[in-house]
DNA sequence: AATGAATACAACCGCGAAGTC
DNA sequence: CGACTTCGCGGTTGTATTCAT
């Protein structure tokens, strides 16, 4: 159980890599794949753990990440995911298509944190540092209820994780038998890094992208938006007292293999994955209330605890998360856009700052705008 | 030009979950 | 069913590079 032992062996070299390791674990992965890391090393004719080489292959070596500078998009990504769902990298990565777990685990170490922390905003947290401003009231139930969305999320992304793991094997062992006959390099490589069905996006926020279409660019001043994060659609409803209502009606021809619903029953969670066992799962608390995706009231979401309602507008909400969290782009925008402007990237002006304090409470004057103003949870 | 600080990124470590025997 | 192996994840460290003085 627990740690193993492979890296413990003395005479493996450990630290950085050289060019002729890279070729080794290169050649050897795209002739042969990599079936088993630990006996990797040794048939490779490479002095290293099998850890190792499993991580400078994920990490580095393969052929589908997209190295360089992160995109104001993807920074705004990693931003709004983080916030819902905390420091799970490799669930945060599913969502960034090229990048990887570890790298988004560093840009967010060495800037996305700071930049939050210099904006007023707690990075663990997400929430404005002077914890005076999230009174008794309103506004720590709201966040609570942003709490909850990340809690389905969270539940969602574990069953996600269960299919893909599910379809990686399948997938495994058919492309094993085509590529029986077939010994190419490329396919080989392709074989070695094909994981799973493309990574979906958040449907969480995918209201939010309904809004104005696929993460917009603000302004149009970014460039590489929407192809890098180009996601297939899952199907997410939920539904309360056996009334679905699909977040999303735009399935896409993916070879996704399952849809899952998350299903609200007296109060307890349930999770389905159509293809996979079948099973409703619960992830269930009855303190828990679901969500409606409000059909007739655009961009809307309802929580409805049975005896009270609260709606979440989403209009505003991407631009007012983009306009806050990244930044980059605002400076180019900045003359007298109101509550969502800001300007600079810190190193220029500290404008951008000044108003990207407003960046979570902006985000629970939304939750607060509930036309029923119920007092909730 | 030298040097120390800050930054960025690659890599390692340890733990827990899942799988296998 | 428990012991063991393997893998993946998140936290942390080490090192190279850049910047400021």
């Amino acid at each position: 159980m627990g740690r193993s032992p492979c890296c413990d062996k003395v005479g493996l070299k450990k630290g950085p890599w050289t060019p002729e390791e890279d070729q080794k674990l290169l050649a050897y992965i795209e002739e042969r794949g990599h079936g088993n890391w630990r006996a990797l090393p040794a048939e490779a004719g490479l002095q290293r753990c099998g850890k190792s080489c499993r991580l400078r292959w994920t990490n580095y070596l393969r052929p589908d990440i997209k190295r360089g500078k992160f995109s104001l998009q993807e920074e705004q990504t990693i931003i709004q995911l983080h916030a819902l769902l905390g420091n799970r990298w490799s669930a945060i990565a599913t969502h960034l298509p090229k990048r990887t777990d570890n790298e988004i685990k560093n840009y967010w170490n060495t800037h996305l944190k700071k930049r939050l922390a210099k904006m007023g905003i707690d990075p663990v947290t997400h929430k404005p540092k002077t914890d005076a401003l999230l009174s008794a009231d309103g506004q720590s139930k709201n966040a609570a209820n942003l709490s909850h969305m990340a809690q389905w999320e969270s539940a969602r992304l574990e069953a996600e994780a269960r299919l893909v793991r599910q379809s990686k094997l399948r997938s495994n062992s058919i492309e094993n038998e085509i590529n029986q006959s077939s010994s190419s390099a490329a396919a080989a490589a392709q074989r070695s890094h094909h994981h799973s069905p493309p990574p979906r996006c958040l449907d969480v926020l995918r209201p939010w992208r309904r809004v104005s279409g696929p993460w917009p660019p603000i302004n149009g001043a970014v460039g590489n938006v929407g192809g890098d994060l180009e996601s297939p659609t899952s199907t997410l409803s939920f539904s309360e007292n056996g009334a679905a209502h699909p977040l999303s009606a735009g399935g896409t021809a993916d070879d996704a293999t399952g849809m899952i619903e998350f299903m609200g029953n007296a109060g307890e969670v349930l999770v389905k994955e159509e293809g996979g066992d079948e099973e409703w799962k619960s992830f269930g608390n009855s303190t828990n209330h679901l969500p409606q995706y409000n059909e007739g009231i655009e961009n809307s979401i309802t929580f409805s605890s049975g005896l009270h309602d609260m709606t979440i507008s989403m209009e505003g909400f991407t631009e007012l998360l983009l306009s806050n969290s990244g930044g980059r782009n605002l400076s180019e925008s900045d003359s007298g856009s109101g509550g969502g402007g800001g300007s600079g990237d810190g190193s220029g002006g500290s404008d951008y700052y000044d108003d990207s304090k407003n960046y979570w409470n902006s985000i629970l004057n939304l939750v607060d705008s509930s036309p029923s103003n119920s007092p909730l949870f």
